[in-house]
DNA sequence: GTCTATACTGAGATAGAC
DNA sequence: GTCTATCTCAGTATAGAC
């Protein structure tokens, strides 16, 4: 095996782990083991384990950045961009339903660790809202941009951690329409209501 | 000092130490740092740290059940009593700031440990859960009155998580704010919109 | 009830052979 | 690059004196 290609397990496997059990509860033989190797090569390709930490939020980071271009891509209106952050509750609903969100546990847990990372970790946060502000801005909402971003990531991570919480994929998908009948009641007299064929069209308050 | 007393001085260390700095890396060292009692001592009170957890979660339980009772007494009006639960955030923002939502970040870590407590600590989620349930159907939303305890639960979740990723007090009042309007959109209309005084008169949606 | 001393374990990390 | 062997340290937990 490549130098390269054990580093990327190493950091693969880490990610799930510490995605799935937690950062602090994740020991080097637990990585170990789903990556066969030995506990002592760890140190040839890492000099700690909060060097893995750095690692694993560096591939976050990018990954997030690209996915977010590519909903950009891929959406015409900001409308269509935002409907697919939301649906990423959707996507990965079985996960969240077991682990909560990737991104709310983890600084959550490097906060109370107060952890050297926490500040990179947070940076994962930064990136949605910043993409989110960005979208509400095209949307016409430029003085509240920042608001309704806020908000919406808001509501994302509370609908995670009660899914969590109380096991319930169910809970997911109600929230996820509110959520998009909230967006819609945004759309609705802006532009031409230009958001395609996927949104609910009944009344946005309940 | 007598037994209860320093079980009781244990147990509220120990209660602080877990919310702060959450419940793995709370050593005992650090409990009896807190407490001022010998690392020995401590076993006299708890065979283990996990009964120290169980005692932590059911002095919790307790508590939460007294507040909510005291909420119900004091609001004559289901929302009333419903703007007592939202205005916790207030209340308490300064920890949420730094520390997110004591019941949210336990269940949270629980779940990553696979923690056998895991179930007991969801209690007290489903404690509020219960409550509001009831005071939304009070109000008069029998129908969808889980839906809606479920989903004032979320917001308050999302909100802790990210006041406390940002260090944001402000986004807490913003979105308390919100919360009532919500809130107040479901009061008006219903029963004389007999909410009291302290209601907002926006409309409820921006 | 509270202490000190100590056992035991698993963690992160290093050294050096291959 | 990867391994085995080993170190150190912090953590939980126990034993027994006071």
């Amino acid at each position: 095996m490549s130098d390269q290609t054990t580093r990327n397990h190493i950091i693969e496997a880490a990610d799930q782990l510490f995605y799935r059990h937690g950062y602090e509860h994740t020991s080097f033989s637990d990585i170990a083991d789903a990556v066969q190797i030995s506990r002592g090569n760890f140190y040839y390709h890492f000099k700690s384990k909060d060097e893995i930490l750095d690692a694993v939020i560096n591939v976050r980071l990018a990954s997030t950045r690209k996915m977010l271009e590519q909903w950009e891509i891929e959406g015409k209106q900001p409308a269509d961009r935002i409907r697919s952050f939301i649906h990423i509750l959707i996507a990965n609903r079985a996960d969240i339903k077991r682990y909560g969100c990737p991104v709310g546990t983890l600084c959550t847990e490097l906060t109370k660790l107060t952890h050297a990372s926490q500040a990179e970790a947070n940076k994962l946060f930064t990136l949605f809202r910043t993409w989110l502000r960005r979208q509400f801005t095209l949307l016409g909402r430029k003085a509240d941009a920042d608001a309704l971003a806020m908000h919406l990531l808001a509501r994302s991570q509370g609908v995670a951690t009660l899914a969590s919480a109380f096991h319930d994929e169910k809970f997911i998908k109600q929230e996820v329409q509110q959520m998009c009948e909230w967006l819609d009641s945004y759309t609705e007299g802006a532009a031409l209501n230009a958001s395609g064929g996927r949104g609910v069209d009944k009344a946005a308050r309940r």
